[in-house]
DNA sequence: CAGTGGTCTAGACCACACA
DNA sequence: GTGTGGTCTAGACCACTGC
């Protein structure tokens, strides 16, 4: 890894490690870069990422400071994995319902941005946060880049065995939401009754070059879902 | 204006005259550091906030290229004015239902982190789209930043006001949601019937230095707004 | 292997906060 | 005025892509 990034690293366990919480000072720059045996402009990089992350925020002729987001149970939508690393009481644990690998309709050949004729996994779990549903997820992944996925694989975090398993990191992605009548399925899933509204999530993860490898829709029951958006302005 | 922003500026104003699309190559970094007379570290800045901005992303070895975010009628979580800003096909207007000055309950002063004596503009107001109310917001300006406000002021785009007359930026935000049973007030300005569903979205605006200066509430009709969030991993 | 983006540095100078 | 963060540069070298 990058100096600049394990700096980063470094910096938010420094926190947690000292249990800082909101506009508490950090070392001063000059400081940092004693600490890391890195230049000025390094210790720059990494504080402007945790700056994007919405960890920090600097403030010109004065320090660095802390910017707290721990949110008991909401769900941050500028993560991947945002359920997962949601700060929840109860755990969450997941109902593989499907893994099997399927031909992409034209609709998911649209979405997906894939040939007609690539093979595609289909993963369908509902997520359970203290034994109740929270949401039902249809994830589509592209075989291609994805090689290898099974139900045992679907019940843990996806995106961690991703990382930690195929070395697969997110490099950005889309995420359209609004508010909707859940479908048979989820309506099924989420034990509601017929007509109820929930909120439907359809994300887009590409690959840092730029290739989508993830295309999913997510269905959330309106009262044990709360989500999250923290922005850093340019 | 510092150079990079400039710069950034710049470059996005290039995407749009060329009419560049999704996945469409820009110029490599020297020939943008000849063109706009900067060092090679100053484009990457540039670059790299139009990458935290979801406009562009870069892949090494490869190029720097556009990334298409034109959604029509969505509103951007990760930009404040997200609603002034999405492309609707109707045009958006304001119903101003109230401009005052209050003093914080103790839940503002919260929320706010501010003075318990100290002066606030409550500003009420109903967002149309081609005359369908779309929203309800009740946002909380602290007066010792935000010095003036009224009726015709709030009818426009508040934060381009802020922005262009009063010279203020927000720095960072965070924004919560989730979906609720809209309220008396915002069942009868949106239209809807007791009992109905909203997206309950509260926002806390920062300066760059860390100060709280407005907190606002805003009821989304359900089935007439759709959401955004681009993110970038880092 | 040529082209292109990424990392890292040292240093000069600027802008803002705070006492 | 001192401390602290921000901008900008030139340059060396690394890492990845794609022909």
């Amino acid at each position: 890894m990058v100096k600049y990034k394990e700096i980063a690293h470094a910096i938010t366990q420094y926190i947690e490690d000292n249990d800082l919480q909101q506009h508490d000072k950090l070392p001063v720059i000059d400081a940092l870069a004693a600490k890391f045996q890195a230049s000025k402009s390094t210790i720059i990089k990494a504080l402007d990422i945790l700056e994007a992350k919405g960890q920090i925020y600097q403030v010109q002729g004065s320090g660095i400071f802390v910017r707290e987001l721990n949110l008991e149970g909401f769900v941050n939508l500028n993560r991947p994995n945002g359920l997962s690393q949601s700060l929840h009481k109860g755990n969450l644990s997941n109902q593989v319902i499907e893994v099997s690998i399927i031909k992409p309709t034209s609709e998911l050949v649209d979405q997906l941005a894939c040939e007609a004729d690539e093979d595609i996994y289909l993963v369908k779990r509902v997520r359970y946060i203290t034994n109740k549903p929270i949401a039902y997820e249809i994830s589509y992944y592209r075989k291609k880049y994805i090689k290898y996925m099974d139900r045992e694989i679907a019940a843990g975090s996806i995106f961690r065995y991703l990382k930690e398993h195929l070395n697969i990191d997110p490099g950005f992605s889309n995420a359209y939401f609004k508010m909707l009548p859940l479908d048979a399925e989820a309506t099924s899933y989420l034990a509601e009754t017929p007509g109820t509204y929930g909120l439907k999530l359809i994300n887009q993860f590409f690959l840092p070059n730029g290739t989508i490898f993830d295309y999913s829709i997510t269905w959330y029951q309106k009262d044990r879902s709360e989500f999250f958006v923290p922005s850093t302005f340019y």
